[in-house]
DNA sequence: CCAGGAACCATGCAATGCAAGATAGCTGCG
DNA sequence: CGCAGCTATCTTGCATTGCATGGTTCCTGG
């Protein structure tokens, strides 16, 4: 309640949070409540396990990412997710084609008269 | 293929689009094929009428617009579209939510280590 | 052994962009 | 008038993807 200008439709984040996640990738390794924390972390991309697992095993399907076993220190073990080149290079994609979108919606939302310079 | 930096993958206009076509409806009425013209005039939210139609569709049920039908100087009456109230607290909402999400994907993408500014 | 938490995964649903195609009105031409 | 072609609207079915829900496995502590 009383978050209207704050609250971030969930359609907004199709998309985007599985480039988000390649993105924490570059960082090293992660494991699955890893992820979900480090987005978390930004209220806007906070979201659930029903989510990041179907999302990491589809990345993992079309190779975009390896996964790895391994035990943890206290705990049942965790599936450490590393980039592939060509996750890399969706990334790579991403990142370049991102500012264009962001900037055209900047554009929509900004210039009521398409004045401006 | 080819034009991988150019792409925008269209998932990623999930949830804009709507609010793309709002923020048009500011500066007063529109028809369908005026609508779709003017969102390719930026090439990243090229679509086409088996988006848009359904689209407004969707903002008329929901109240978001008005419409009325006009006749065209030449050619098939028009059905222009005008912001409700209630559209226009719609779109004013996500003029506030927006760069939340976009400074969050900017965060992702442009910050591997989280060394911040 | 049992309780509880950490971690993983699968299933079904909802929202929405899109391709393809159908319908209807207007204009110009012969 | 009759037809081609354009403008404009709308419908249907599909693919993608975020999410809620629930279930399973492993480890630790008592």
């Amino acid at each position: 309640m009383s978050e209207a200008g704050g609250r971030v439709p969930s359609q907004l984040r199709k998309g985007v949070l599985e480039h988000c996640v390649l993105a924490l990738l570059r960082n090293g390794p992660r494991y699955g409540v890893e992820i979900l924390a480090e987005l978390s972390a930004v209220s806007v991309m906070t979201t659930s396990q029903g989510t990041i697992y179907p999302l990491l095993s589809r990345l993992r399907r079309e190779g975009l990412v390896d996964t790895e076993l391994r035990e943890s220190p206290s705990g049942p073990p965790r599936r450490y997710y590393t980039l592939t080149p060509v996750g890399r290079a969706t990334l790579t994609e991403f990142t370049q084609a991102w500012p264009l979108f962001r900037d055209a919606v900047d554009h929509f939302l900004n210039d009521p008269q398409g004045e401006s310079a």
